[in-house]
DNA sequence: TTAATTTGTTCTCTATTGTAGAACGTCGTT
DNA sequence: AACGACGTTCTACAATAGAGAACAAATTAA
């Protein structure tokens, strides 16, 4: 998934490796990371303990078993923070939203996914209580993904699309062919689509955001149950990102 | 901050504090960090380059600095995830936010610290565009963690306010004396106030989450202008926070 | 323009330290 | 009572993280 070949502190990549381990199931116990990541048990016992020391993992300790600690947050935190272009792009998005009625999304690239980075629900609709922000997908599926996928060089789009094409519903494309001539498509039209690729009854329209130097920074999508999601309001819905993605960019 | 006694893998936390850096900062270059934390910069740099090839690290390439990576995003959304305390609570806090119109928050105690897990604003209010999510408070300064140091044993709570009491505003309370009666008198009246100790013109009232077992598992607060804080206001929103902490307590 | 300073990066050697492997204690289960 | 599964502890060896200097590129100063 990652590109390791500048891993210089092989104990802390494989650290990190238990750490993500949580990202796919809590809690876990000691056994089962090592087993998972073909580690013996005292190597996995000292790195989680090392986490637990640091506020990262904490210990049940009626089972013994660990999960993920407070400390993830205080980074997370600091990345949003840090990263300029979720400042920039809220407020337009809070406009999004309350424009067209549906929900927003800002996501960037990760290797061959989209992360999720903000998700504003428009004001009258209740706010769905399970947050996706920090959720990911892969970019192949997803609206923004083809969006950024169309704006990458062949090379880095490629890349993305190398592994296995999994199908999460009847509507996924999983022929690679297919789906590079989707992603030309997307490129031509300007904004990617996911015509319930993703999820049965749910389409989304998406465009990419570049930087001054024309790289992809991240994606701006909508989403919204198919039966809101006409032809006729996909384009009004194409009109808004595109304009106001353009905001944004004009200040990266 | 942080008992090491149980640190097993030297290099592992010493990564770790490098990657907390980021939390003060953003961008970081490798000298300042190795400066900061009295190591080589060669040390610094490995540790760097493959925190960035795991993708919690991302340097710029024109600048060569670095600044926290997406990665982090997974963690803490997993994090967020497994902790069901968040998920038990939210829909509750939409009632009270609802019902008092004014912000309210969940946090859970970290070290002397309380972390903001969640935020939740009225419907009819602008949402702060800034997200205070995994920000961090000292306990001895806020509703919250008042409520939560008078629900420790006498041994916890004198951990958490052996360090120096920083004055954030001239309301603060800095005399260890006068916190430990003011810890006392919030036992016994069951809710913690904060008194613009953190921020001048800010009142807060909070509660704690006590789990089955009685121990602390999580706090609630309702923060506002002092101006809508009045003594008849402060009791309704005491009643408030309590009935729900109760329901919330009941599901834990 | 050139010199000086500061940046991130690379290299090498070796003492540190992470870790394989087995053994231990402690649960819940049979 | 015996079993099995779990988290934990221990030790000795070898891998490897890290000190330290030297590097190149970039920035600033003269």
């Amino acid at each position: 998934m990652q590109k390791d070949g500048e891993v210089k502190i092989k104990s802390l990549k494989k650290s990190l490796e238990v750490l993500e381990c949580f990202t796919q199931k809590q809690p876990l116990g000691v056994t089962e990371i090592s087993e998972k990541l073909g580690l013996y048990k005292s190597n996995v016992h000292n790195i989680l303990m090392t986490f637990t020391a640091m506020g990262y993992v904490e210990q049940d300790p009626e089972s013994g078993k660990f999960r993920l600690g407070v400390s993830v947050m205080t980074l997370s935190r600091a990345f949003r923070e840090g990263l300029n272009i979720a400042k920039i792009a809220l407020p337009f998005m809070r406009e999004i939203a309350n424009e067209v009625g549906e929900l927003v999304y800002l996501s960037i690239p990760r290797g061959d996914e989209v992360v999720y980075l903000e998700a504003i629900y428009p004001d009258n609709q209740r706010m769905v209580s399970k947050s996706v922000i920090g959720e990911c997908s892969k970019m192949y599926c997803t609206s923004v993904g083809k969006a950024i996928l169309s704006q990458f060089s062949p090379e880095e789009m490629e890349r993305c699309i190398e592994g296995k094409l999994e199908a999460f519903t009847e509507y996924t494309i999983t022929d690679k062919e297919k789906l590079r001539e989707e992603i030309e498509a997307t490129r031509i039209r300007g904004y990617g689509l996911d015509n319930m690729e993703v999820m049965f009854g749910i389409k989304c329209v998406g465009v990419a955001i570049l930087n001054y130097e024309g790289k992809v920074e991240a994606g701006l999508s909508i989403s919204a149950p198919s039966l809101r999601m006409g032809e006729e309001r996909i384009q009004e819905f194409v009109k808004v990102l595109q304009t106001y993605a353009g905001k944004i960019q004009k200040m990266l």
